[in-house]
DNA sequence: CTGTTAGCGCTTTCAC
DNA sequence: GTGAAAGCGCTAACAG
């Protein structure tokens, strides 16, 4: 690579010193005007441009935030970033994102590498593997340190820290509440195992929602969907061995496959058998029949996340971790049926 | 935030000097092996870590390399993504992403941050705009300067740098080739407008599979789908004003949605009408049927584009650019018929 | 109007 | 064995 351009170099070609540049850059009132235009014209010739590095260093901050997710492959998570970009970069800020790929020791990792110095702030979202080993001593680290961090989808309600995190609770009580109401006698639960936050949430709002009309919680029909092996397979197997007129899926991958499983048995949607997933994305919009789904607010929760984070980033004083759930909403569309 | 721990503060603890610091930490030879034991103990006691920003100034490179995308929700980029991750991190580079959101103006923001220090390489994929703009000078003034840059998927033929790409013409040629091969008569083919590069040379490969099997193009059975309007009126409008036995749209969501409307209008899939995609994600995998698709390879192609990218910046001499060419594989599924 | 100096946190060379 | 000093590129307070 061709050696950048400096202010050394530029003061060097006009005999001046570097603090002149500097200040002739800034358009000082203190230059001459006509060294001023030289200058510069020379420094636009020569594409000079502030070494960021150098001014971060002066500055004792890098105005960037950093995130670290255990994924981006996924409808979601995108989105969130998508939030969080937009309200730093109108801030000034730019991001740099780490995936943990669910691993612990890569977030472990992440963590260590970009709360030295390489961020402001960190925006993370635990690996599933953090939560199954229940450890948290990286996350403390930083909030032992006020190091700015909030959490958001998948957080450790004990962490003292910001945080932001959907109504999941809620959401899955009214998608199951609407499954009643429309008259569904008995409703499966798909989901993931209990270690991930997430689904326990969700399947404590299933279970409330029974819970309140009386209905008593039936724990065949509840899959814990295992990644590691086949979905399809695991799901298959919840509708051989029982049988059920409404479907609760923690996702829509989870849900959209339960679908498809249904109608390869005969089932007709919703007239047989409603179905409700939860997130929003792509694959519910076109599934057949477009997937009734709990609506979450990826997007919302990046700006909030990333408002939260900034607030604490500037701020001169400390002040107690602050909370943001959002609510989520139904978005009926045609694997339910209609009331 | 707490101050961070760093080298000066620690020697004044000990009443060292800040070298002896520095290279105790590092367990130089030239240090007493108590006083090393000691400052070390200290050092990690208090999580000290050299602060990064420093250390890369030093350096003089900040083992970070820079992405620049035109958006992450969407399946294939988020891959391409995991790939140059995986390859970055195993070289001990971070990676820092900005998206352009499909707009010229941020991608040449994004891209004059990133290049001033920052970051040691840049990889980057053109905003829909900068095509339509048909303007380079902020890559060309990249490449002036002998930035470590490679470009994908989204590519300037003429801009002379490193470039990974994926062989549209073939891949669409050969799945246009597979549809009259089942017996399709009449294709249709649902693409973007021709200022996508990408677009445009999927077209080619239909163009040409046709071509070479002596059938006359139509111009009548091509839509170009325009983004800003709505999708799914448009390619009904196609199913209006044509009869076609054999549909072949440049990615995922165009297809699923073509086969959607088919369906709708009472067509039986594959045996009215086949139907192939390009690019495979969840939506394919999951569509009743399941979607014939193109597969591009975007993990591999960030792995690559990766790979290149870091032999250019550790590479001392400049050579040539260089270009990758993925080739493409038909992943037959459902929505077409068996030869 | 322009220059000197110190300093951001760290590394490295060279003295002692 | 330990420390002083220079330097990475830049900013800013202070002199002249």
């Amino acid at each position: 690579m061709r050696p950048k351009i400096t202010l050394k170099k530029i003061a060097k070609e006009f005999n001046v010193s570097i603090s002149t540049v500097s200040k002739a850059l800034k358009d000082s009132h203190e230059i001459g005007i006509e060294l001023k235009e030289k200058i510069n014209t020379y420094a636009k010739l020569h594409h000079y441009k502030p070494n960021s590095l150098a001014v971060r260093l002066q500055n004792q901050q890098s105005k960037v935030i950093g995130i670290v997710i255990p994924n981006i492959v996924h409808h979601f998570f995108s989105t969130v970033i998508q939030g969080i970009e937009e309200v730093t970069n109108e801030n000034g800020y730019n991001v740099m994102i780490c995936l943990s790929n669910e691993s612990f020791d890569k977030e472990v990792m992440n963590i260590g590498m970009l709360s030295n110095g390489s961020v402001d702030g960190l925006i993370v979202s635990m690996s599933k593997e953090t939560q199954r080993n229940n450890s948290y001593d990286h996350i403390n680290e930083l909030i032992d340190n006020d190091f700015p961090l909030v959490m958001f989808d998948r957080v450790k309600e004990e962490l003292k820290c910001d945080k932001v995190i959907i109504d999941d609770v809620n959401g899955s009580l009214n998608a199951t509440d609407h499954l009643i109401e429309i008259g569904c006698k008995k409703i499966a639960l798909i989901t993931t195992p209990s270690h991930v936050t997430v689904g326990q949430l969700r399947r404590k709002g299933y279970v409330n929602a029974l819970q309140k009309k009386g209905v008593q919680v039936d724990l065949d029909l509840i899959a814990e969907i295992d990644e590691r092996q086949n979905i399809q397979d695991q799901i298959e197997e919840l509708f051989e061995e029982q049988e059920f007129d409404g479907i609760f899926a923690v996702n829509e991958v989870y849900a959209v496959t339960a679908m498809n499983i249904a109608r390869n048995r005969g089932l007709n949607i919703p007239e047989d058998i409603s179905i409700i997933g939860f997130t929003d994305g792509p694959i519910s919009k076109l599934a057949i029949p477009p997937l009734t789904t709990v609506v979450q607010h990826g997007f919302s929760m990046g700006k909030q996340a990333a408002q939260l984070l900034l607030k604490r980033i500037e701020s001169k004083v400390s002040y107690e971790p602050q909370k943001v759930v959002l609510s989520t909403n139904l978005k009926i569309r045609k694997s339910t049926k209609s009331v």
